[in-house]
DNA sequence: CATTTGACAGGAA
DNA sequence: CTTCCTGCCAAAT
C-alpha cells in the first residue's frame, strides 16, 4: 500500500503538459479531499529534479518521480511557494505549456486537469 | 504515543 | 481586493 505522499507524487506525474490541478484536487484523488494542506506538505519532500540526486530520496525509493510542482496550484489559480528559480519563471513554463494565465494567476476554468 | 509543522482552503473583517 | 483566523490532514521528530 501506497502512502499519501506516494499517491500525491503519483497523481501530479500524470498532470498533462497545459493543465494544472490545485492542492484540493490532488487530495481528492489521493483520497482525502481535505488534504490539501498535507499534499503540501508531502510536496516540499518533493522528489524533484532538484533533489532526485538526494540520497535520502534514492533510500526511500523515490528516484524516477520527477514531480512537475509547477503543474499544482492553489484553488485560486495562484501559486504559494514553489519556487525552482521564482514564481515568475514558473509562470513562464506554465504559459509555455499552454496553461492559461489570468494575470498573476492561473485561469482554472480553462486549463484545470479534467474537470 | 503526543506535539509540531507546512508548498492549503474558505469564510470573515 | 487584501489580511487574519480557523479547520483539517499526513508526515516527521
Amino acid at each position: 500500500m501506497k502512502s499519501f505522499s506516494q499517491k500525491v507524487y503519483d497523481i501530479v506525474k500524470q498532470i498533462p503538459p497545459g493543465k494544472v490541478l490545485t492542492y484540493q484536487d490532488v487530495a481528492k484523488l489521493a483520497g482525502s479531499p481535505k488534504a490539501s494542506r498535507a499534499v503540501g506538505s508531502a510536496m516540499k519532500n518533493n522528489p524533484d529534479e532538484s533533489s532526485l540526486h538526494s540520497r535520502e530520496n534514492l533510500l526511500k525509493g523515490i528516484h524516477k518521480s520527477i514531480i512537475p510542482c509547477h503543474r499544482v496550484v492553489g484553488s485560486n489559480g495562484a501559486m504559494h511557494g514553489f519556487a525552482f528559480g521564482g514564481e515568475s519563471v514558473k509562470i513562464e513554463i506554465l504559459k509555455k505549456e499552454g496553461v492559461v494565465f489570468k494575470g498573476d494567476k492561473v485561469d482554472l476554468n480553462l486549463s484545470r486537469w479534467k474537470k
